[in-house]
DNA sequence: CTTTCGATGATCT
DNA sequence: GATCATCGAAAGG
């Protein structure tokens, strides 16, 4: 019996959303390739968990390799995966999917057709995947959800985070090569 | 193709 | 009162 390979969510998270490039993520059997992520840390101005912990916040402090769901702009969901220790403060923003399991109800959930548009985008994944609140610190490595690493390392592109105010310059994106359902172009 | 702007509510100062 | 890890529609080139 071969063991399944798994994420280890106790690494920095820079390199967690880098290895989650091309891993297949599911919730509830619906779901797609990750092609999109945005690392955030502790001493991240950018991040949630910069300042410590608060009442939003609380599940990025919490134990890793469980999920943080916030909201956005008081309208979207957004899905993140707690990294490091307990009590450090680190996710990955998972930012976009390839879809490729539960179309239909992806359609149904976001209320259009273009494959493109279904999870190009931290909130349209959460819509699409039906993520909310209640998902928020549960383990990622259990029911609803699913996650299975790539087989093979596949190639990964680098660039600066997307909508943020603060450590523009600081290059903790990553985007699956050559895929067309990243939230917008590498350059 | 690009830029701009309103929606909408929790969080923080 | 200001900010915000966004989205989609509208307007402009």
């Amino acid at each position: 019996m071969k063991r399944q390979a798994v994420i280890d969510f106790s690494a920095p998270s820079v390199d967690v959303a880098r290895r989650l490039i091309g891993a297949v993520l599911q919730v509830d059997g619906v779901g797609g390739r990750i092609v999109e992520t945005e690392a955030y840390d502790a001493d991240d101005p950018a991040s949630h968990s910069f300042g410590g912990p608060s009442t939003r916040n609380a599940t990025m402090f919490g134990p890793p390799g469980h999920a943080y769901v916030y909201r956005s702009y008081g309208i979207h969901w957004c899905l993140n995966f707690v990294c490091r220790e307990a009590g450090h403060g680190a996710g990955v923003l998972i930012r976009a999917l390839e879809p490729t399991d539960g179309l239909d109800r992806m359609r149904e959930r976001r209320g259009l057709d273009d494959v493109r548009l279904l999870c190009s985008g931290p909130g349209r994944v959460a819509q699409a995947l039906g993520i909310t609140r209640s998902h928020d610190g549960m383990r990622l490595d259990r029911p609803p959800f699913h996650l299975r690493p790539p087989a093979l390392p596949p190639g990964v592109l680098t660039g600066v985070r997307i909508g943020i105010s603060k450590a523009r310059d600081v290059p903790w994106r990553f985007g699956l090569s050559g895929s067309s359902f990243v939230s917008r172009r590498f350059s």
